[in-house]
DNA sequence: GTATTCCTTGACGCCGACGTCAAGGCAAGG
DNA sequence: CCTTGCCTTGACGTCGGCGTCAAGGAATAC
């Protein structure tokens, strides 16, 4: 098939294959007339890209994933390598996760603090009186 | 104080305000000879938005913050359009936070699956069958 | 004077994963 | 023949937040 087909069988551009065969990643065949030509091969691993890619891995970190699939394996992630990325991502996600709770907990106390520092009294209401050390 | 003091007060550099001076964010007097000029309500302000930025805000979105400040109020938060930014940074970092965790768990599942069809058998111990349907 | 250090503006570089436009080739249909 | 639609390579643009270099002016120390 053409580079048209497999971008819309495996739902992205042929733009994105052409980067994907400039990085090395996604090499193609030539027909006589000097058009890409790729198998169903190709669309397998076109697809374990994108699959990635839609997880959030660096195009780098798809290609042994890639490789696997290519060195024959019924799956991208038969390999070790694969394994280690998976770990790896892993970890970073978990490290990226704790900051955004961390953060997501700051801004949330900022929140609070500026709320309550611009309402010094509610209407229908007596303001609760939150100094500090206070017995009036 | 000059651009290179006003730098290092903040943890910066001088690369950096310029640039939030090209952005309009924190614009500069001029000395005679020329050179920017900054007070400590400056210093304010540019922590104001380094604060902000380490939490991951874009410049844009200090922007109130600052506004807040210039405007006279007590802290950048004390302005409605900046607990405007809060609550929808809030909103973006949960929705980020629920993808993350999505996007970790499905790893997860990925990577103990591969592990388990990479180990046919370990060593010391019978392989557990865990094929569908199975009454030996 | 001169050496140093600060300051100025301007402009290009970077990163990742493409988008977009340009100029032209090739195949098929009418 | 002409049009349409796919394909080719090449090259510049995008986004954010600066880094880095270049060429030159200004203030201070000696």
């Amino acid at each position: 098939m053409r580079i048209g087909e497999l971008a819309e069988r495996a739902g992205t551009t042929t733009r994105t294959l052409r980067y994907y065969e400039s990085r090395g990643l996604l090499p193609a065949r030539r027909a006589e007339n000097g058009y890409r030509s790729y198998d169903e091969g190709d669309l397998r691993l076109l697809q374990q890209i994108r699959t990635l890619q839609e997880f959030g891995f660096d195009l780098e970190e798809t290609r042994p994933f890639v490789d696997c699939l290519r060195a024959g394996h019924p799956a991208g992630d038969s390999c070790p390598a694969s394994l280690a990325v998976y770990r790896r991502k892993l970890d970073e996600l978990d490290a990226l996760i704790g900051q955004l709770r961390s953060v997501r907990a700051e801004v949330g106390v900022q929140l609070a603090r500026a709320e309550l520092e611009a309402s010094p009294g509610l209407p229908g209401g007596p303001a609760p009186r939150c100094e500090l050390g206070g017995q009036p």
